[in-house]
DNA sequence: CTGAAAGCGCTTACAG
DNA sequence: CTGAAAGCGCTTACAG
């Protein structure tokens, strides 16, 4: 089948290029009848407006990007759909397209495959960036060339970036006085690896609880490198081989808590009788979790609405530089502590 | 940041775009201190060229999407990710960029932000199209205007499109000879909707080998409209309290299976002595369910790559239309049966 | 080895 | 209400 351009559909109904560019972009200062005509031709040609000729011209393309990174070799999880979820409802509302790709803060610029390259090319017009890095070069890039982006987590590296993230300290903060508050005396909490800021921040609020109420007779160990579900198995299969055995784990993520939980019944061992565990996150499927996993609430939907508002706000001009919003953490209490 | 053009690299480096070109494109044609000369702008300037213009130009973006319908509301699973996960590896492979985007086969046509409306709109060259339905309106449309595609699952509506698709009738088959084999009695086999081809080949299957082997000491039932977690949850809550009780149930999805377990645990049964589980995906994370699940395998490196590699053949025109693969299914050995 | 010019398919002042 | 023409930033025969 053949494929129309905007000239033959001119043609075809006698009109000129312009007046088609009219109709097709509602433009209300054309006749009914000519509009009719017009419309009635690109019903019969099954006419669609290119979009490459139409961003050029425009210089916009009305797409956003969202670059999740394949850490290692492995995916993204439910948390980052959740989130994806959550951010294309709200792009699509606000008349954006909205599409994911994955891009990795160190191979970005020497691969031409990199979704990031996208952007950098000019096939979307602003970024939402996940799973950044300090001194991430992506950023600087996106800094320096003003194209709209909005961080979900931290950036230390720069004052006038826009981001949105979980309190972490406080997350920790209130990971740590949670299980304590429950009686719990021996806790082990799992982060993922050092270097993320998000894991550095929950540490620092873990030992700031820990710190301002002391208790003899409790243990408290951080373990960092947690990074899946597979490390999170072996790594609380060892601590519950040690002594004393800990009565309480939190994880940092829900999803690597599956981890856990296999971990302490194959000890035999019962959640949250012998050994509560803590997640965080909340996403959907830890309700099913036997016992359904008590989280702490990263609030997703928010997240992502405050995320994409900020990136509107970019987009349009209204925003100011290095908008940051930090969302407070709550307890979701199910079964498991 | 001014963003340099073409225009503005040739003029700093006093030579014509055209020569500008063919140094960005590689070509062989330039002399070595001319290529010098202009590398240095662009790098002095940060060039980058416009993928709009050049795609406009060249007829072809380089670039492939992937649509995931966000089911009712809900997302797209671990199974999915996986996929897309490969998918990402194989394309990068050949020098495409990869973008995933969601779609819905219902609300494409009316809605701009569909990420569909990108596809026909000439922002990327061909489309892996998950999650269609009966009659999908967009695998007509592709069809018509010829644009490159392969499905990811099954079309009976057409017999000159390509898709790739797990033999479904045997997985149904494996499923239920597999149970058998170890002994089950009173099998319950729960499937996702009705109206998907998928569901259907795997009932197919299942009746199919329950025919062929009776057994009038066996009690099998499936149960369809089993959609994701919490309906595996109740349902199968709801088939313990019955009697027979079942001692064996297939899930048709590792992901949902996790509903399966709770409900089973729940009532202080065990896996696999009392209430054998059987999956379907091999997802990753089923490796650390409690017990981990065994399930069927579907192959998803393979299914990924095979899928990528007819949509290459039609993209560079090698391809013949409808070529259809079925990936065979196999037993994946865990704990859980 | 290099360049002038046309053209990809749109939109947009500018005229009428 | 409608149109002729320039231009978005590239690539590509065609010449030389």
């Amino acid at each position: 089948m053949k494929t129309y351009t905007i000239k033959d559909v001119a043609h075809l109904s006698g009109v000129s290029v312009r007046t088609v560019s009219r109709v097709i972009n509602n433009d209300p200062h054309v006749k009914a009848e000519t509009r009719e005509k017009v419309l009635k031709v690109i019903a019969e040609t099954g006419f669609e407006a290119n979009l490459l000729a139409k961003s050029l011209r425009e210089k916009r393309t009305n797409t956003l990007i969202a670059f999740v990174d394949q850490h290692r070799g492995q995916f993204w999880g439910a948390f980052h759909n959740e989130m994806l979820q959550e951010m294309m409802k709200e792009a699509r509302r606000s008349g954006y397209r909205m599409v994911i790709s994955s891009s990795s803060a160190d191979s970005y610029t020497e691969d031409e495959n990199d979704g990031f390259y996208l952007l950098k090319h000019g096939m979307a017009d602003g970024a939402v960036m996940f799973d950044t890095k300090e001194k991430d070069k992506r950023v600087e890039y996106l800094r320096s060339k003003k194209v709209p982006f909005v961080i979900l987590g931290k950036d230390r590296d720069h004052f006038d970036t826009s981001y949105v993230d979980l309190d972490n300290v406080y997350a920790g903060y209130l990971a740590a006085q949670y299980l304590v508050s429950k009686g719990r005396k021996h806790i082990l909490f799992m982060l993922g690896n050092r270097d993320y800021i998000v894991n550095q921040e929950r540490a620092e609020g873990i030992r700031r609880y820990l710190a301002e109420n002391p208790d003899p007779g409790r243990q408290a160990r951080i373990e960092y490198d947690v990074g899946n579900i597979e490390q999170a198995y072996s790594r609380t299969k060892e601590a519950l081989a040690g002594t004393p055995r800990p009565d309480a784990i939190f994880i940092s993520g829900d999803e690597r808590a599956i981890g856990v939980y296999r971990a302490v019944y194959e000890q035999n061992l019962r959640i949250p009788d012998q050994v509560a565990v803590l997640g965080i996150d909340k996403i959907a499927m830890g309700a099913f979790y036997h016992p359904p996993i008590t989280t702490i609430d990263q609030q997703i939907p928010a997240m992502a609405q405050t995320a994409l508002r900020i990136l509107f706000q970019q987009l349009d001009g209204s925003g100011q530089n290095g908008m940051r919003t930090l969302i407070a953490p709550s307890i979701c209490e199910r079964q498991s502590v």
